[in-house]
DNA sequence: CGGGCACTTGAGGACGTTCAAGGAGGGTGG
DNA sequence: CCACCCTCCTTGAACGTCCTCAAGTGCCCG
Protein backbone atom coordinates (compact mmCIF):
# COMPACT_ATOMS: atom_id res chain seq x y z
CA UNK A 1 0.00 0.00 0.00
CA UNK A 2 1.18 3.42 -1.11
CA UNK A 3 1.65 5.81 2.11
CA UNK A 4 2.67 9.29 2.67
CA UNK A 5 5.33 10.66 4.79
CA UNK A 6 3.65 11.66 8.05
CA UNK A 7 6.97 13.89 8.39
CA UNK A 8 9.60 14.08 5.89
CA UNK A 9 13.05 13.71 7.22
CA UNK A 10 16.06 14.30 4.74
CA UNK A 11 19.74 14.26 5.95
CA UNK A 12 22.46 14.47 4.72
CA UNK A 13 25.96 14.09 7.31
CA UNK A 14 25.49 18.01 7.16
CA UNK A 15 25.10 19.32 10.13
CA UNK A 16 21.76 21.44 9.46
CA UNK A 17 21.52 24.32 12.05
CA UNK A 18 17.52 24.62 10.98
CA UNK A 19 16.84 27.64 13.26
CA UNK A 20 17.99 30.98 14.65
CA UNK A 21 19.31 30.96 18.07
CA UNK A 22 16.90 33.36 19.40
CA UNK A 23 15.30 32.04 23.05
CA UNK A 24 18.98 31.37 24.18
CA UNK A 25 18.27 32.91 27.41
CA UNK A 26 19.16 36.04 26.68
CA UNK A 27 16.83 38.39 28.25
CA UNK A 28 16.69 41.68 26.23
CA UNK A 29 12.91 43.68 26.70
CA UNK A 30 10.60 42.41 24.11
CA UNK A 31 9.68 45.33 22.93
CA UNK A 32 13.09 46.73 22.15
CA UNK A 33 14.25 44.15 20.60
CA UNK A 34 11.67 42.43 18.09
CA UNK A 35 13.80 39.93 16.83
CA UNK A 36 11.86 37.03 18.72
CA UNK A 37 8.35 38.56 17.36
CA UNK A 38 9.93 39.16 13.83
CA UNK A 39 11.41 35.85 13.22
CA UNK A 40 9.13 34.00 10.95
CA UNK A 41 9.90 30.93 12.90
CA UNK A 42 7.23 32.63 15.58
CA UNK A 43 4.34 30.90 14.29
CA UNK A 44 2.00 33.28 16.22
CA UNK A 45 3.54 36.37 14.72
CA UNK A 46 4.25 35.38 11.05
CA UNK A 47 3.70 37.59 8.46
CA UNK A 48 2.84 40.52 10.72
CA UNK A 49 3.37 44.14 10.13
CA UNK A 50 4.56 46.24 12.91
CA UNK A 51 1.26 48.20 13.18
CA UNK A 52 -0.10 44.57 13.88
CA UNK A 53 2.50 43.65 15.59
CA UNK A 54 1.89 46.91 18.42
CA UNK A 55 -1.76 45.87 18.59
CA UNK A 56 -0.05 42.55 19.88
CA UNK A 57 1.84 43.86 21.97
CA UNK A 58 -0.15 46.48 23.65
CA UNK A 59 -2.16 43.27 24.94
CA UNK A 60 0.73 41.09 26.08
CA UNK A 61 2.79 41.17 29.02
CA UNK A 62 6.10 39.78 30.07
CA UNK A 63 6.61 36.55 32.17
CA UNK A 64 9.91 35.40 33.78
CA UNK A 65 10.22 32.51 35.02
CA UNK A 66 13.05 30.16 37.20
CA UNK A 67 13.62 26.15 36.18
CA UNK A 68 10.81 24.05 37.51
CA UNK A 69 8.18 26.68 38.12
CA UNK A 70 4.39 26.42 36.37
CA UNK A 71 3.57 28.63 33.46
CA UNK A 72 0.29 27.13 34.28
CA UNK A 73 -1.03 24.51 36.42
CA UNK A 74 -2.99 21.87 35.49
CA UNK A 75 -6.76 22.87 36.16
CA UNK A 76 -5.79 26.40 36.02
CA UNK A 77 -8.39 28.49 34.04
CA UNK A 78 -7.63 28.89 30.46
CA UNK A 79 -7.82 32.97 30.38
CA UNK A 80 -4.49 33.24 30.27
CA UNK A 81 -2.60 31.85 26.89
CA UNK A 82 0.69 32.18 26.56
CA UNK A 83 3.58 32.15 23.83
CA UNK A 84 7.06 31.17 24.79
CA UNK A 85 9.73 33.91 23.92
CA UNK A 86 12.79 31.60 25.49
CA UNK A 87 13.79 28.73 27.31
CA UNK A 88 12.15 25.14 27.18
CA UNK A 89 9.36 24.02 29.32
CA UNK A 90 7.12 20.66 29.44
CA UNK A 91 3.30 20.43 29.06
CA UNK A 92 2.90 17.36 31.37
CA UNK A 93 -0.56 16.05 32.60
CA UNK A 94 -0.38 14.50 35.79
CA UNK A 95 -3.57 11.72 36.52
CA UNK A 96 -5.00 10.71 39.68
CA UNK A 97 -2.47 8.02 40.34
CA UNK A 98 0.32 9.83 40.06
CA UNK A 99 1.72 8.94 36.54
CA UNK A 100 2.91 11.49 34.51
CA UNK A 101 2.74 12.24 30.92
CA UNK A 102 4.88 14.36 28.98
CA UNK A 103 2.39 15.51 25.96
CA UNK A 104 5.06 18.00 24.22
CA UNK A 105 8.24 20.10 24.67
CA UNK A 106 8.04 23.85 23.92
CA UNK A 107 10.74 26.22 22.66
CA UNK A 108 10.80 30.05 21.38
CA UNK A 109 7.68 30.61 19.38
CA UNK A 110 5.66 27.78 21.15
CA UNK A 111 2.19 28.74 21.62
CA UNK A 112 -0.30 27.85 24.90
CA UNK A 113 -3.61 28.14 25.04
CA UNK A 114 -5.19 27.26 22.20
CA UNK A 115 -8.38 25.55 23.76
CA UNK A 116 -12.17 26.71 24.16
CA UNK A 117 -12.49 24.50 27.51
CA UNK A 118 -12.75 26.73 30.33
CA UNK A 119 -9.70 24.94 32.45
CA UNK A 120 -6.10 23.85 31.41
CA UNK A 121 -6.32 19.86 31.65
CA UNK A 122 -2.34 19.87 31.55
CA UNK A 123 0.32 22.38 32.93
CA UNK A 124 3.13 23.65 31.55
CA UNK A 125 6.62 23.57 33.30
CA UNK A 126 9.53 25.31 32.38
CA UNK A 127 12.59 23.20 32.08
CA UNK A 128 15.20 26.15 31.93
CA UNK A 129 14.86 29.39 32.97
CA UNK A 130 11.89 30.56 30.65
CA UNK A 131 10.49 34.13 29.30
CA UNK A 132 6.77 34.17 27.84
CA UNK A 133 4.60 36.68 26.53
CA UNK A 134 0.97 36.34 28.13
CA UNK A 135 -2.42 37.45 27.30
CA UNK A 136 -5.98 37.63 28.11
CA UNK A 137 -7.70 35.11 25.96
CA UNK A 138 -10.33 36.63 25.03
CA UNK A 139 -8.24 39.96 23.96
CA UNK A 140 -5.99 37.73 21.80
CA UNK A 141 -8.98 36.29 20.11
CA UNK A 142 -10.81 39.52 19.72
CA UNK A 143 -7.39 40.78 18.03
CA UNK A 144 -7.79 37.92 16.04
CA UNK A 145 -10.67 38.71 14.21
CA UNK A 146 -9.30 42.24 13.18
CA UNK A 147 -6.05 40.93 11.85
CA UNK A 148 -6.68 37.97 9.41
CA UNK A 149 -2.95 36.91 9.93
CA UNK A 150 -3.26 36.76 13.24
CA UNK A 151 -6.33 34.45 12.95
CA UNK A 152 -4.14 32.32 10.22
CA UNK A 153 -1.90 31.93 12.79
CA UNK A 154 -3.14 30.73 15.42
CA UNK A 155 -5.29 28.18 12.75
CA UNK A 156 -1.91 27.17 12.12
CA UNK A 157 -0.39 26.44 15.50
CA UNK A 158 -3.67 24.23 16.11
CA UNK A 159 -2.82 22.53 12.99
CA UNK A 160 0.60 21.93 14.04
CA UNK A 161 -0.09 20.82 17.21
CA UNK A 162 -2.52 18.10 16.30
CA UNK A 163 0.07 17.02 13.69
CA UNK A 164 2.53 16.46 16.16
CA UNK A 165 -0.09 14.52 18.51
CA UNK A 166 -0.65 12.44 15.88
CA UNK A 167 3.41 11.40 15.32
CA UNK A 168 3.57 10.91 19.26
CA UNK A 169 0.30 8.64 19.45
CA UNK A 170 2.36 6.40 16.43
CA UNK A 171 5.64 6.94 18.45
CA UNK A 172 4.05 5.50 21.18
CA UNK A 173 1.74 2.76 19.85
CA UNK A 174 4.27 1.32 17.28
CA UNK A 175 7.70 2.19 18.36
CA UNK A 176 10.36 0.63 20.89
CA UNK A 177 12.70 2.51 23.04
CA UNK A 178 15.28 2.95 20.85
CA UNK A 179 13.31 4.47 18.00
CA UNK A 180 11.60 6.22 20.77
CA UNK A 181 15.46 7.74 21.79
CA UNK A 182 15.89 8.73 18.04
CA UNK A 183 12.71 10.75 17.24
CA UNK A 184 13.14 12.66 20.91
CA UNK A 185 16.81 13.43 19.58
CA UNK A 186 15.59 14.72 15.76
CA UNK A 187 12.89 16.31 16.65
CA UNK A 188 15.73 18.02 19.46
CA UNK A 189 17.24 18.88 16.36
CA UNK A 190 15.04 20.46 14.50
CA UNK A 191 13.06 22.50 17.51
CA UNK A 192 15.84 23.16 20.04
CA UNK A 193 17.69 26.63 19.46
CA UNK A 194 21.11 26.38 18.68
CA UNK A 195 21.04 22.73 18.42
CA UNK A 196 23.44 21.11 16.06
CA UNK A 197 24.08 17.39 15.22
CA UNK A 198 27.53 18.28 16.49
CA UNK A 199 25.84 19.15 20.07
CA UNK A 200 22.43 19.06 21.29
CA UNK A 201 22.28 20.66 24.90
CA UNK A 202 19.20 18.48 26.47
CA UNK A 203 17.15 20.95 28.57
CA UNK A 204 14.92 18.11 30.01
CA UNK A 205 16.41 15.69 32.75
CA UNK A 206 16.01 11.87 31.90
CA UNK A 207 12.88 11.39 34.22
CA UNK A 208 11.12 14.19 31.71
CA UNK A 209 12.04 12.16 28.52
CA UNK A 210 10.88 9.06 30.47
CA UNK A 211 7.63 10.48 30.78
CA UNK A 212 7.84 11.60 26.92
CA UNK A 213 8.53 8.72 25.60
CA UNK A 214 6.35 6.50 27.92
CA UNK A 215 9.43 4.67 29.26
CA UNK A 216 11.25 4.47 32.40
CA UNK A 217 14.58 6.66 33.52
CA UNK A 218 16.48 3.58 33.83
CA UNK A 219 15.41 2.21 29.72
CA UNK A 220 16.08 5.70 29.01
CA UNK A 221 19.31 5.76 30.04
CA UNK A 222 20.15 2.23 28.76
CA UNK A 223 18.83 3.01 25.54
CA UNK A 224 21.49 5.74 25.53
CA UNK A 225 24.30 4.20 26.82
CA UNK A 226 23.13 1.41 24.12
CA UNK A 227 23.25 4.23 20.97
CA UNK A 228 26.61 5.65 22.49
CA UNK A 229 28.04 1.86 22.48
CA UNK A 230 26.58 1.51 18.61
CA UNK A 231 28.78 4.37 17.90
CA UNK A 232 25.45 6.62 16.96
CA UNK A 233 26.06 9.17 19.39
CA UNK A 234 28.03 10.25 21.68
CA UNK A 235 27.86 11.59 25.41
CA UNK A 236 30.34 14.63 26.31
CA UNK A 237 28.35 14.80 29.37
CA UNK A 238 25.07 13.31 30.66
CA UNK A 239 22.76 16.57 29.47
CA UNK A 240 24.84 16.78 26.32
CA UNK A 241 24.52 14.81 23.06
CA UNK A 242 26.73 14.88 19.61
CA UNK A 243 25.25 12.62 16.51
CA UNK A 244 27.83 10.63 15.28
CA UNK A 245 25.49 8.85 12.78
CA UNK A 246 22.80 11.25 11.77
CA UNK A 247 21.44 9.15 8.59
CA UNK A 248 21.24 6.20 10.99
CA UNK A 249 19.60 8.26 13.93
CA UNK A 250 17.02 9.90 11.53
CA UNK A 251 16.26 6.14 10.05
CA UNK A 252 15.41 4.83 13.29
CA UNK A 253 13.42 8.09 14.11
CA UNK A 254 11.93 7.72 11.33
CA UNK A 255 7.55 7.87 11.66
CA UNK A 256 6.57 8.33 7.76
CA UNK B 1 -0.06 16.63 43.99
CA UNK B 2 -3.62 17.82 43.62
CA UNK B 3 -4.94 17.19 39.57
CA UNK B 4 -7.61 17.56 37.15
CA UNK B 5 -9.74 15.48 35.49
CA UNK B 6 -8.84 14.86 32.11
CA UNK B 7 -12.21 12.99 31.49
CA UNK B 8 -14.80 12.63 34.37
CA UNK B 9 -16.36 9.15 34.18
CA UNK B 10 -19.00 8.48 37.03
CA UNK B 11 -20.90 5.06 36.23
CA UNK B 12 -23.47 3.48 38.69
CA UNK B 13 -25.05 0.08 37.83
CA UNK B 14 -26.98 1.38 36.09
CA UNK B 15 -26.87 1.17 32.45
CA UNK B 16 -26.35 5.01 30.76
CA UNK B 17 -28.09 5.02 27.33
CA UNK B 18 -26.06 8.24 26.37
CA UNK B 19 -26.89 8.53 23.01
CA UNK B 20 -29.85 8.42 20.51
CA UNK B 21 -29.74 5.36 18.00
CA UNK B 22 -29.16 7.28 14.98
CA UNK B 23 -27.01 6.59 12.44
CA UNK B 24 -28.32 2.68 13.08
CA UNK B 25 -27.57 2.43 9.40
CA UNK B 26 -30.50 2.75 8.43
CA UNK B 27 -30.70 4.95 5.37
CA UNK B 28 -33.46 7.44 4.99
CA UNK B 29 -32.44 10.52 2.57
CA UNK B 30 -30.76 13.07 4.53
CA UNK B 31 -32.80 16.13 4.14
CA UNK B 32 -36.46 13.91 3.84
CA UNK B 33 -35.34 13.25 7.71
CA UNK B 34 -33.08 15.70 8.86
CA UNK B 35 -33.04 14.06 12.42
CA UNK B 36 -29.55 13.35 12.04
CA UNK B 37 -28.23 17.15 11.01
CA UNK B 38 -30.39 18.43 13.64
CA UNK B 39 -29.74 16.16 16.68
CA UNK B 40 -27.08 18.08 19.24
CA UNK B 41 -24.09 15.08 19.18
CA UNK B 42 -23.70 15.95 16.24
CA UNK B 43 -20.86 18.92 16.75
CA UNK B 44 -20.89 20.07 13.00
CA UNK B 45 -24.41 21.21 13.31
CA UNK B 46 -25.54 21.97 16.60
CA UNK B 47 -27.40 24.93 17.81
CA UNK B 48 -28.11 25.81 14.25
CA UNK B 49 -31.61 27.09 12.69
CA UNK B 50 -33.08 25.80 9.98
CA UNK B 51 -32.34 28.68 7.47
CA UNK B 52 -28.45 27.68 8.63
CA UNK B 53 -28.64 23.97 7.88
CA UNK B 54 -30.38 24.91 4.53
CA UNK B 55 -27.53 26.55 3.38
CA UNK B 56 -25.15 24.00 4.54
CA UNK B 57 -27.57 21.00 2.68
CA UNK B 58 -26.83 22.98 -0.65
CA UNK B 59 -23.11 22.40 -0.34
CA UNK B 60 -23.57 18.85 0.84
CA UNK B 61 -23.68 15.77 -0.79
CA UNK B 62 -24.19 12.14 0.40
CA UNK B 63 -21.29 9.96 -0.06
CA UNK B 64 -22.21 6.08 0.76
CA UNK B 65 -19.37 3.22 1.02
CA UNK B 66 -19.55 -0.40 1.82
CA UNK B 67 -17.31 -2.14 4.83
CA UNK B 68 -13.46 -1.85 4.04
CA UNK B 69 -13.82 1.15 1.91
CA UNK B 70 -11.67 4.13 2.14
CA UNK B 71 -14.10 8.03 2.25
CA UNK B 72 -10.46 9.60 1.90
CA UNK B 73 -7.04 7.82 1.38
CA UNK B 74 -3.87 8.90 3.03
CA UNK B 75 -2.31 11.55 0.69
CA UNK B 76 -5.81 12.84 -0.54
CA UNK B 77 -6.01 16.24 -1.15
CA UNK B 78 -8.01 18.06 2.14
CA UNK B 79 -10.09 19.91 -0.72
CA UNK B 80 -13.13 17.87 0.45
CA UNK B 81 -14.05 16.87 3.96
CA UNK B 82 -16.73 14.86 5.59
CA UNK B 83 -19.39 14.34 8.41
CA UNK B 84 -19.80 10.85 9.19
CA UNK B 85 -23.89 10.04 9.61
CA UNK B 86 -24.45 6.76 9.91
CA UNK B 87 -21.86 3.16 10.97
CA UNK B 88 -18.55 3.65 11.61
CA UNK B 89 -14.98 3.88 10.58
CA UNK B 90 -11.14 4.51 11.52
CA UNK B 91 -8.82 7.00 11.15
CA UNK B 92 -5.52 5.65 10.39
CA UNK B 93 -2.20 6.04 9.67
CA UNK B 94 0.21 3.74 7.67
CA UNK B 95 4.05 3.97 7.94
CA UNK B 96 6.36 2.91 4.75
CA UNK B 97 7.37 0.42 6.90
CA UNK B 98 3.69 -1.05 7.14
CA UNK B 99 3.32 -0.35 10.15
CA UNK B 100 -0.61 0.94 11.03
CA UNK B 101 -1.27 2.70 13.80
CA UNK B 102 -5.24 3.71 13.97
CA UNK B 103 -5.74 7.68 15.56
CA UNK B 104 -9.34 7.57 16.35
CA UNK B 105 -12.45 5.90 15.68
CA UNK B 106 -15.25 7.43 13.70
CA UNK B 107 -19.00 7.55 14.73
CA UNK B 108 -22.14 9.56 13.02
CA UNK B 109 -21.47 13.25 14.12
CA UNK B 110 -17.30 12.93 13.94
CA UNK B 111 -16.34 15.41 11.33
CA UNK B 112 -13.10 14.51 9.36
CA UNK B 113 -10.66 17.20 8.13
CA UNK B 114 -10.10 19.91 9.81
CA UNK B 115 -6.50 20.79 8.72
CA UNK B 116 -5.23 23.24 6.84
CA UNK B 117 -2.59 21.18 5.21
CA UNK B 118 -2.61 20.56 1.68
CA UNK B 119 -2.90 16.71 2.13
CA UNK B 120 -4.22 13.66 4.76
CA UNK B 121 -1.24 12.32 6.62
CA UNK B 122 -3.74 9.74 7.79
CA UNK B 123 -6.79 8.02 5.97
CA UNK B 124 -10.06 7.58 6.60
CA UNK B 125 -11.85 3.47 6.64
CA UNK B 126 -15.02 2.14 7.19
CA UNK B 127 -15.64 -0.58 9.11
CA UNK B 128 -19.14 -0.70 8.89
CA UNK B 129 -21.41 0.14 6.34
CA UNK B 130 -20.94 4.06 6.04
CA UNK B 131 -22.73 7.14 5.24
CA UNK B 132 -21.17 10.41 5.04
CA UNK B 133 -21.94 13.89 4.10
CA UNK B 134 -19.10 15.59 1.62
CA UNK B 135 -18.08 19.27 2.06
CA UNK B 136 -15.71 20.62 -0.47
CA UNK B 137 -13.26 22.84 2.43
CA UNK B 138 -13.15 25.61 1.30
CA UNK B 139 -16.77 26.32 0.93
CA UNK B 140 -17.87 25.01 4.08
CA UNK B 141 -15.21 27.66 5.29
CA UNK B 142 -16.77 30.46 3.45
CA UNK B 143 -20.14 29.41 4.73
CA UNK B 144 -18.36 29.20 8.34
CA UNK B 145 -18.07 32.82 8.22
CA UNK B 146 -20.97 33.56 7.67
CA UNK B 147 -22.52 31.68 10.12
CA UNK B 148 -21.12 32.17 13.69
CA UNK B 149 -22.47 28.82 15.23
CA UNK B 150 -21.12 27.05 12.18
CA UNK B 151 -17.48 29.13 13.10
CA UNK B 152 -17.84 27.91 16.67
CA UNK B 153 -18.44 24.19 15.99
CA UNK B 154 -15.76 23.95 13.78
CA UNK B 155 -13.88 25.10 16.43
CA UNK B 156 -15.17 23.43 19.21
CA UNK B 157 -14.86 19.83 16.82
CA UNK B 158 -10.58 20.74 16.78
CA UNK B 159 -11.04 21.08 20.81
CA UNK B 160 -12.14 17.99 20.75
CA UNK B 161 -10.44 16.32 18.53
CA UNK B 162 -7.05 17.63 20.38
CA UNK B 163 -8.75 16.45 23.53
CA UNK B 164 -9.49 12.95 22.59
CA UNK B 165 -5.76 13.02 21.00
CA UNK B 166 -4.18 14.07 24.51
CA UNK B 167 -6.03 11.09 26.03
CA UNK B 168 -4.75 8.35 23.62
CA UNK B 169 -0.91 9.52 24.23
CA UNK B 170 -1.57 8.99 27.86
CA UNK B 171 -3.26 5.47 27.27
CA UNK B 172 -0.53 4.67 25.16
CA UNK B 173 2.38 6.30 27.08
CA UNK B 174 1.30 5.17 31.11
CA UNK B 175 -1.62 2.32 30.35
CA UNK B 176 -1.21 -1.46 30.29
CA UNK B 177 -3.08 -4.21 27.78
CA UNK B 178 -5.89 -4.37 30.30
CA UNK B 179 -6.47 -0.88 31.35
CA UNK B 180 -6.13 -0.03 27.06
CA UNK B 181 -9.05 -2.28 26.70
CA UNK B 182 -10.97 -1.21 29.24
CA UNK B 183 -10.85 2.19 28.50
CA UNK B 184 -12.11 1.14 25.21
CA UNK B 185 -14.90 -0.44 25.97
CA UNK B 186 -15.84 2.70 28.25
CA UNK B 187 -15.51 5.13 25.06
CA UNK B 188 -17.66 3.19 22.73
CA UNK B 189 -20.24 3.05 25.39
CA UNK B 190 -19.92 6.73 25.75
CA UNK B 191 -19.85 7.35 21.71
CA UNK B 192 -21.08 3.99 19.71
CA UNK B 193 -25.09 4.94 18.68
CA UNK B 194 -27.19 2.09 20.45
CA UNK B 195 -24.34 0.78 23.19
CA UNK B 196 -25.39 0.19 26.71
CA UNK B 197 -23.73 -1.65 29.37
CA UNK B 198 -25.71 -4.91 28.54
CA UNK B 199 -24.77 -4.32 25.04
CA UNK B 200 -21.82 -3.37 23.23
CA UNK B 201 -21.72 -4.53 19.45
CA UNK B 202 -18.07 -3.69 18.18
CA UNK B 203 -18.45 -2.33 14.78
CA UNK B 204 -14.16 -3.09 14.31
CA UNK B 205 -12.22 -6.52 14.84
CA UNK B 206 -9.49 -7.57 16.94
CA UNK B 207 -7.04 -5.97 14.50
CA UNK B 208 -8.39 -2.73 14.08
CA UNK B 209 -8.31 -3.05 18.22
CA UNK B 210 -4.77 -4.02 18.02
CA UNK B 211 -3.91 -1.36 15.73
CA UNK B 212 -5.48 1.69 17.31
CA UNK B 213 -4.48 0.46 21.31
CA UNK B 214 -0.94 -0.54 20.10
CA UNK B 215 -0.74 -4.24 20.89
CA UNK B 216 -1.11 -6.69 19.00
CA UNK B 217 -4.25 -9.42 18.28
CA UNK B 218 -3.15 -11.44 20.77
CA UNK B 219 -2.51 -9.79 23.14
CA UNK B 220 -6.02 -7.68 22.50
CA UNK B 221 -7.57 -11.44 22.28
CA UNK B 222 -5.57 -12.58 25.79
CA UNK B 223 -6.87 -9.36 27.11
CA UNK B 224 -10.50 -9.97 27.04
CA UNK B 225 -10.44 -13.39 27.82
CA UNK B 226 -8.30 -12.51 30.98
CA UNK B 227 -11.54 -9.61 31.41
CA UNK B 228 -14.31 -12.48 30.73
CA UNK B 229 -12.58 -14.96 33.16
CA UNK B 230 -12.32 -12.04 36.23
CA UNK B 231 -16.01 -11.85 35.98
CA UNK B 232 -15.84 -7.84 34.41
CA UNK B 233 -17.22 -8.66 31.15
CA UNK B 234 -18.96 -11.30 29.00
CA UNK B 235 -19.07 -11.84 25.29
CA UNK B 236 -22.34 -13.14 23.95
CA UNK B 237 -20.15 -13.42 20.51
CA UNK B 238 -16.76 -12.75 19.51
CA UNK B 239 -18.05 -8.62 18.18
CA UNK B 240 -20.44 -8.60 20.90
CA UNK B 241 -19.45 -7.24 24.83
CA UNK B 242 -21.71 -7.48 28.13
CA UNK B 243 -19.92 -4.92 30.86
CA UNK B 244 -21.09 -6.79 34.04
CA UNK B 245 -18.99 -4.83 36.36
CA UNK B 246 -19.10 -1.11 35.20
CA UNK B 247 -17.46 0.35 38.02
CA UNK B 248 -14.38 -1.61 37.82
CA UNK B 249 -14.11 -1.79 34.47
CA UNK B 250 -14.43 2.39 34.02
CA UNK B 251 -11.94 2.44 37.16
CA UNK B 252 -9.53 0.46 34.93
CA UNK B 253 -9.79 2.92 31.85
CA UNK B 254 -9.94 6.11 34.29
CA UNK B 255 -7.41 8.39 32.71
CA UNK B 256 -7.53 11.55 35.03
C1' DC C 1 35.65 16.43 52.14
C1' DG C 2 30.91 14.95 52.52
C1' DG C 3 26.15 15.00 51.12
C1' DG C 4 22.67 15.17 47.72
C1' DC C 5 21.00 14.52 43.33
C1' DA C 6 20.87 12.75 38.74
C1' DC C 7 22.39 9.27 36.02
C1' DT C 8 24.03 4.58 35.19
C1' DT C 9 24.36 -0.32 35.75
C1' DG C 10 22.91 -4.94 37.30
C1' DA C 11 19.78 -8.88 38.28
C1' DG C 12 15.37 -10.74 38.19
C1' DG C 13 10.73 -10.76 36.80
C1' DA C 14 6.45 -9.24 34.49
C1' DC C 15 4.26 -8.08 30.44
C1' DG C 16 3.69 -8.20 25.68
C1' DT C 17 5.32 -10.19 21.28
C1' DT C 18 6.31 -13.83 18.10
C1' DC C 19 5.51 -18.02 16.01
C1' DA C 20 2.61 -21.82 15.63
C1' DA C 21 -1.48 -24.43 16.08
C1' DG C 22 -6.25 -25.05 17.12
C1' DG C 23 -11.29 -23.67 17.17
C1' DA C 24 -15.53 -21.12 15.60
C1' DG C 25 -18.48 -18.95 12.51
C1' DG C 26 -20.06 -17.67 7.85
C1' DG C 27 -20.24 -18.37 2.98
C1' DT C 28 -20.05 -21.28 -1.25
C1' DG C 29 -20.51 -25.31 -3.90
C1' DG C 30 -21.53 -30.00 -4.27
C1' DC D 1 -28.15 -30.26 3.97
C1' DC D 2 -23.51 -31.26 4.62
C1' DA D 3 -18.61 -30.65 3.35
C1' DC D 4 -15.25 -27.56 2.64
C1' DC D 5 -12.82 -23.38 2.89
C1' DC D 6 -11.73 -18.99 4.41
C1' DT D 7 -11.33 -15.59 7.74
C1' DC D 8 -11.24 -14.20 12.28
C1' DC D 9 -10.49 -15.24 16.89
C1' DT D 10 -8.35 -17.86 20.59
C1' DT D 11 -4.83 -20.48 22.95
C1' DG D 12 -0.14 -22.26 23.85
C1' DA D 13 4.92 -22.01 24.42
C1' DA D 14 9.15 -19.57 24.07
C1' DC D 15 11.32 -15.44 23.69
C1' DG D 16 12.44 -10.43 24.08
C1' DT D 17 11.68 -6.02 25.73
C1' DC D 18 10.91 -3.16 29.23
C1' DC D 19 10.02 -2.60 34.21
C1' DT D 20 11.18 -3.05 39.12
C1' DC D 21 14.15 -2.92 42.75
C1' DA D 22 18.66 -2.23 44.24
C1' DA D 23 23.26 -0.75 44.22
C1' DG D 24 26.91 1.92 42.32
C1' DT D 25 29.07 6.06 40.00
C1' DG D 26 29.84 10.84 38.87
C1' DC D 27 29.06 15.60 39.53
C1' DC D 28 27.78 19.86 41.74
C1' DC D 29 27.65 22.61 45.77
C1' DG D 30 28.11 23.52 50.19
Amino acid sequence: MAVSPMRKVSYGRTNPNLQNNWGNGSLCHPFIDRSNMLDNNCALFRDMNTSELHQVEELSKLKVLAKQQYLCAQMASTDQVYNIASGAAAIEHISSDGNRQILAFLFPGDFVGLSTQKMYDYGVKSLTKVTAYQFHRNQLLRLAEEIPTLEANLQNIQDRVLSRMLEQVYLLGQKNAHARICYLLIHLLERLPGATADRIELPMNRQDIADYLGLTVETVSRSITKLKNDGLIKLPCANSVTILDLDEVADLANID
